[in-house]
DNA sequence: TTTAATTTTTAGTTTAGGCTAAAAATTAAA
DNA sequence: TTTAATTTTTAGCCTAAACTAAAAATTAAA
């Protein structure tokens, strides 16, 4: 079907496209797969010759329908994979993503729709993010960042934008995860930090912690 | 480490070089590889650089001690995704190889390790295949073919040594598996076929059957 | 609206891992 | 032991996917 490469490629433009909403540049994709312009022009220019996407000279490429049903597979076996990892193997939610990273481009229908029924069919993943289902339909989900909440408000962390070791270890430090009730206590508008209560605890966290916590308010 | 390409041209000389005991020829490597001779003598060269293999021009190519440990590895690997894959997603024995094929070259010791613990450290593969541990050494088991029995000698089915979906439907069509108690009841000097009692049934098998079922008796 | 800065593309190389065809070495047969 | 058949290697070429350097297009600044 597809090689490592352009699955790779795929994916990188599926998740760019939801952050921008748009054609992705060229320059995003390059910064993104840590390559250089010049290999991302020649690989899309690859994929749109194969209908996985569109590409405009200088203005950039967007998944066609096909492309998306691609991606969405993809992301599917990545975060199944993820909760194998985490809830039989009982693997760290910041020690999986590399793992997944491989164990997503093996190439068999009926492995996953085993997995898939042997986890019982999870919608989520240990980050809170939503699994595709198999024809590609995701979850929608309503939450809001942490960030966007205001004092005295409060809900339930649902996921986290950043999965970067160093940020996962941050919030198992803070007793953070998914499902951890959190109440804004204080808000600086200045720099938009806050105070916020998890359990019996209140502490103060920057605002750069804050925007990349995902919470349903309740 | 070593590429995908290396990875299993180090298991098939692995294979092959138990079968011969000696120097395995480029055009045997080949054969198993699917792959033209021309394209094994570049990658030997490739690996006899790297002090995986040693080779000599015309003579052929064996694994060091160091390559055999990687080969065991991609071993090990290959036949614990193999249990994971019978034992946990209800793949039946002879679905599983090609999955295996590919599962076997995701890096991750950590994986390895977790995986083998949560299948509680089998010593053998579904096809009854020992899994060497984590330093490379396999269980040595007193096996021998089922071809090798005399009349009214008898055993249990402890592997196969061939592993083709149509062998192994075979098998099961015949209600024999790892553990199948099997008495040769009758054996053709000319032709080495057999009739053989499993459970309650008497039937007739070929030579070419007898000769890929190992036995260890009893 | 020119000029400057930035982004993107093109053209030409590189490396891994294949391939074919021909040459060389080895093994088997006469 | 010479010839024939087989095996193996060499030489040269191809493709995927990267790269660099330079050219072209677009966007931002003066």
């Amino acid at each position: 079907m597809y090689s490592l490469a352009e699955e790779n490629y795929i994916k990188s433009i599926y998740h760019l496209q939801q952050e921008v909403g748009k054609e992705v540049s060229t320059n995003a994709i390059a910064d993104m797969m840590e390559t250089k312009p010049s290999s991302v022009t020649d690989m899309v220019q690859k994929l749109a010759d194969k209908k996985v996407l569109t590409y405009r000279k200088y203005k950039g490429a967007k998944l066609t329908a096909d492309g998306e049903i691609i991606a969405a597979n993809i992301i599917r076996k990545h975060r199944l994979w993820e909760v194998f990892l985490v809830d039989k193997l009982k693997f760290h939610w910041d020690e999986v993503h590399e793992i997944a990273e491989q164990l997503e481009h093996v190439q068999s229908d009926e492995l996953i729709k085993r997995l898939d029924a042997f986890l019982g069919s999870p919608a989520f993943d240990p980050h809170g993010d939503p699994i595709p289902d198999a024809k590609g339909n995701f979850k929608k989900t309503e939450k809001k960042l942490l960030s966007e909440l205001k004092k005295n408000q409060n809900g339930v962390c649902v996921g986290v934008k950043e999965t970067s070791p160093e940020y996962l270890q941050y919030l198992d430090k803070k007793n953070i995860s998914i499902g951890t009730k959190i109440s804004v206590k204080g808000k600086e508008f200045f720099d938009g930090s806050m105070v916020i209560q998890v359990g019996r605890d209140q502490f103060f966290i920057s605002k750069q912690i804050a925007e990349n916590l995902y919470i349903q308010t309740t």
